[in-house]
DNA sequence: ATGATACTTAGCCTTATGGCTCAGCAATCA
DNA sequence: TGATTGCTGAGCCATAAGGCTAAGTATCAT
C-alpha cells in the first residue's frame, strides 16, 4: 500500500511533463533509441536523458543498451497502476446521491469569493 | 491542444502527491469543508491549504465558501481528461505487433549495463 | 589508428514544490 | 462584547525539477 503510493508519485509526476508524455506517445508506436527518440525536442541531450531516466525510474518504460545504443520501450504493466487508481476513485462516487455536490457547488453562481 | 496539454499537466502534477490524492480519495465519498479534510494530516493547515489550491487550480476540485467555512468537492469531469489520455496512449499500442518490444527488453535478462 | 557517433557524467543555474511560522480577519458562539 | 473557530496571507527555508555547458567514455566506421 505505501509503497504503491510511492509508485503513483513517480507515476503521476512522470506524466506531469509535455515532453515526458510526448515520449511515451512516439514509444507507443514501438520501441526506439534515445537519439531518435530526442530528434523532435529542441533540447539538449543531457536534458533530454534526465527525462528519460525519470521515465526509466518510474517504470513507465524500461531501456536495454546495445552497443552504444540505448532501446527505449514503453512497460503497459505499469500503465495498469493508473488505471488501478482510477477505479479506486470512481468506485467511491458510485452508491453515492452523486447530486448533492453539485448542488453545493453549482448554485452560489461561481461566485468564489474570499 | 495545447492547452489540453497544459492541463494534463497539472492534472498529473496534482496526482503526484501522496497528500492530494488522499484528499480525492476522501471527497469522493462526498463535499467536505477544509478543516475536516486537514484532520488526518500532521501538517500545518497553510500547508495543507497549498495543496487544496493545488487541486482546485488543476480543476480536480472545486471549492465553494459559505460563511467562514470551504466546502471542497470532487469535479468528476476533469477525471475525463485522463481517461481520455490514457485511451489514446492505449490506442497507439493497439494494431501493433506487441510481441517486439517485449522481447527486445526481456531476452537480454535485465542486465542494464552502464 | 583516427574520427565520428551515441550516449554519459559532473556541475551550475533558476524556478517550483512542499513544508514551516507568525500574524491577520471575518463569522459564530457564549 | 469578547473569545473562539476557520480559514487566509506573507514570507522564510530546504530540496527537487528542468534546463544548460563542458568534458568524458565506449562503439563503430574508415
Amino acid at each position: 500500500m505505501a509503497q504503491q503510493s510511492e509508485q503513483l508519485d513517480g507515476i503521476f509526476q512522470a506524466l506531469a511533463d509535455p515532453t515526458r508524455r510526448a515520449v511515451l506517445g512516439r514509444l507507443g508506436r514501438g520501441p526506439a533509441s534515445i537519439s531518435d527518440l530526442a530528434k523532435p525536442f529542441d533540447m539538449a541531450l543531457p536534458s533530454f536523458m534526465k527525462h528519460i531516466h525519470f521515465l526509466e525510474g518510474s517504470g513507465l518504460i524500461q531501456t536495454r543498451k546495445e552497443g552504444r545504443v540505448r532501446t527505449c520501450a514503453i512497460d503497459k504493466q505499469r500503465f495498469a497502476a493508473i488505471e488501478t487508481w482510477l477505479s479506486e476513485q470512481r468506485a467511491l462516487w458510485e452508491g453515492r446521491t452523486d447530486r448533492l455536490e453539485q448542488f453545493v457547488l453549482k448554485t452560489q453562481d461561481k461566485e468564489t469569493q474570499k
